[in-house]
DNA sequence: GTCTATAGCTCGATAGAC
DNA sequence: GTCTATCGAGCTATAGAC
């Protein structure tokens, strides 16, 4: 059930989206879908906290670290390639929440704001710098996730023309050299 | 007209704003506005067409190559941050134009096309590289393109958590100098 | 639990008066 | 050119039978 909502707002979007296509596709009717969930925005919230068990940023407590962490988004990016569902739900949501009164505004506030955390840390930990509060590590670490969420796009309209998990991988190692150019060269 | 438009589909995306609220907006009726539209998306249409007219990737003939380019590009980060409404316009439709049947597929398909082409072009310039197809000069193109892209979603739900333009030449920067160490040191 | 039925909207588009 | 009126369709949500 959560599956096929999930599909279905990736393939439509939120507001485009209707219950009774979700329905249809779960073989009962509209009103059963509002049975199980109150509303179509409590319905969304549903499909976005359970995407986030199980997946890229919530990896338990034994999240890797620095440089690994980085690695992993790099898989991330590799996997993604093959799983183009998840890639168009949260490629269409999260550019759609920033419209007014969006249902999903925060959910991608607060996971923007868990993910610059994480990568910053990373970042600071893989390049071995003395403030974890530097601008400059800031800024890498908001454009690594911006690099990922744009290829992503691209992607989506244009399967062939990009390679996510290259290109995610040059920016970062890029990134490194600069960051810390005594650990990694080019 | 076009401007009023511009800002309702920048608002609300272009399934979820309604030719009333365009109307209204502008003064006159529903009725109003089909009669120089012929159709929503037709309105849509214009709406975008307009905006390529004087913007980014339209310079003319003289457009600048190589590094000229690329500083271009954070120059238009820069001017971005005071421009919210056009990047509203940008982020938004460019998701939601991934979704099934959108009238601004084709455009968006169209106009990744003809950024990677000159941010490809600019990049091979820049670095004096003998190939214009290397896959990793392309990667990194791409890349540039998206962490543009991906940065403005951020920097919409979130304006103080993100320096688009810092973050844009960082990545410009750090990836030129992968490219062309020799040329672009750190 | 799942259905039918329906209330109560909003929407895009058209027809036609003025 | 701009309006009113309206069609036909879609939508979410609720009420209530079974």
């Amino acid at each position: 059930m959560l599956n096929i909502a999930t599909d279905t707002f990736a393939a439509r979007g939120y507001n485009n989206a209707s219950l009774a296509e979700i329905a249809d596709r779960a073989g009962l009717t509209q009103a059963g879908v509002l049975h199980y969930f109150r509303s179509k925005s409590l319905l969304l919230t549903s499909v976005l906290e359970r995407r986030d068990q199980g997946d890229i940023e919530q990896l338990g407590p034994e999240r890797p670290r620095g440089l690994a962490f980085l690695r992993h988004l790099v898989d991330t990016a590799l996997r993604n390639a093959e799983r183009e569902g998840l890639v168009r739900l949260y490629a269409v949501l999260s550019a759609e929440s920033v419209t007014e009164d969006h249902p999903a505004q925060a959910y991608f506030r607060d996971r923007y704001t868990g993910l610059r955390a994480f990568v910053t840390d990373a970042l600071t930990e893989a390049c071995g710098l003395p403030d974890p509060d530097a601008p400059r590590t800031r800024d890498a670490a908001n454009a690594i996730i911006a690099v990922m969420d744009g290829l992503q796009v691209q992607w989506l309209l244009d399967p062939d023309a990009v390679a996510m998990a290259a290109s995610t991988d040059l920016v970062i190692r890029s990134l490194l050299s600069t960051l810390a150019p005594d650990r990694f060269s080019n």
